[in-house]
DNA sequence: AGTGCCGGGGC
DNA sequence: GCCCCGGCACT
């Protein structure tokens, strides 16, 4: 009952629909974590990843809207002082809730293609969403036991199955890292932005002093978390081997890993599935590495499903992790001009369509869509 | 039957 | 160039 009623809070707060669960989630994620004060670099980043990567994936058109919003959101929170330097104070919250209301509105009152539930023009809730950091708000609907210590409410964040317990116990010690997940490439960078023109430019092959993104490289990398207090001794595999370019192209696509899943571990896990998953794939991947993970841009289902945001979701789809590299690269002009009869053989990879479905088809690549060869997991 | 995608066509 | 789709190879 209890949780009834700060559910209906947190919709009312933020005139979210009673249909729409994700974005219920991922407000209350936010909710959360604010009132916790967990507003770290770290933490709050984690959040807002998941948020964007949950705004990314619900949209169902409009690809550029789409990528205005994630980079306005990351943008406005990067370069928020209260994002960057917040240590544990409550106060002054203002400039990060006043970015959100801004992204929020401007980007969803520009969006012409229609019924996404996120358009505050559909909500029937006429009341304005009040700033989610403050202080009043977020204590009294989501911390009943505010003056509690925080830390141990441990149990209080499983009664949102999407909150990301990490922040809490994250130490001043711990820092993000964003790491290439292409394959035989070790890069390890410190922002994600940094990360993303890295994958651009050396694996993607795009234009270096253009900021265009179609948001493919999103896929290629993930957030880690390095413990800086041992990262001499014992960070050597994750040490970037080679700066940039050096090392040839890789011969076949990204894998998709799990960045610190153990390698026993099934990359093609059908990580879309109940919430009960994500425990479960925290505590088989309890890293005995300094990193635990969380992957950016997570897939998330359709409204209508629940969804767990973080925790090694990975939103592309695993290859096969035996990956056979075929020592003779496959040169195009060495295979035969596809006699009649004959064709390439098919990818083991699954496509678009095999992974999304026919009913989520605008989350296909562009390729798959048009019935062409498969950009997005290309074999 | 389902999938991947080439080739071709409309705009 | 963008987009759609018939149709065929392949699983």
């Amino acid at each position: 009952r209890e949780r009834e009623v700060r559910e209906k809070e947190v919709r009312e707060q933020w005139c979210i629909g009673s249909e729409d669960l994700g974005l219920y989630n991922i407000m209350t994620q936010i909710t959360l974590l604010v009132s916790l004060q967990s507003r770290t670099s770290i933490g709050f980043m984690s959040i807002m990843s998941n948020l964007v990567s949950g705004v990314y994936c619900r949209k169902p058109s409009g690809r550029a809207d789409k990528e205005v919003m994630a980079a306005t959101v990351l943008t406005s929170l990067s370069t928020s002082p209260l994002v960057l330097t917040q240590t544990s104070s409550a106060a002054v919250p203002e400039p990060a809730s006043r970015g959100w209301k801004e992204v929020l509105s401007t980007s969803y009152s520009s969006s012409t293609s229609g019924n996404w539930s996120w358009d505050t023009s559909d909500q029937s809730v006429p009341s304005t969403p009040s700033p989610p950091l403050s202080n009043d708000a977020s204590k009294s609907f989501l911390l009943p036991s505010q003056g509690d210590d925080v830390s141990e409410d441990v149990t209080e964040s499983t009664h949102f199955p999407f909150v990301d317990p990490i922040p809490r116990k994250r130490k001043n010690s711990m820092k993000v890292m964003f790491k290439c997940l292409w394959k035989n490439c070790e890069k390890v960078l410190s922002t994600s932005s940094g990360i993303q023109r890295h994958i651009r430019t050396v694996h993607l092959g795009r234009n270096c002093d253009s900021d265009y993104s179609d948001g493919e490289e999103d896929f290629y990398y993930s957030e880690i978390e390095v413990n800086m207090d041992s990262l001499s001794e014992g960070l050597s595999s994750l040490t970037p081997t080679s700066p940039t370019t050096s090392g040839p192209p890789p011969i076949f696509p990204p894998v998709s890993l799990t960045a610190c899943l153990p390698r026993s571990e099934p990359s093609h896990i059908a990580m879309r599935g109940t919430p009960s998953h994500a425990p479960t794939l925290l505590s088989q991947s309890a890293p005995s590495t300094l990193c635990h993970i969380r992957t950016d841009h997570a897939y998330q289902g359709p409204l209508t499903h629940t969804r767990t945001v973080s925790f090694g979701e990975k939103r592309q789809p695993a290859l096969h992790t035996h990956t056979t590299i075929s020592k003779t690269p496959p040169s195009t002009a060495a295979l035969p001009k596809s006699a009649p009869g004959t064709r390439k053989p098919r990818g083991e990879a699954k496509k678009c369509r095999k992974v999304y479905g026919m009913e989520k088809r605008d989350m296909w690549c562009t390729a798959c869509r048009w019935k062409k060869a498969c950009q997005r997991f290309n074999d």
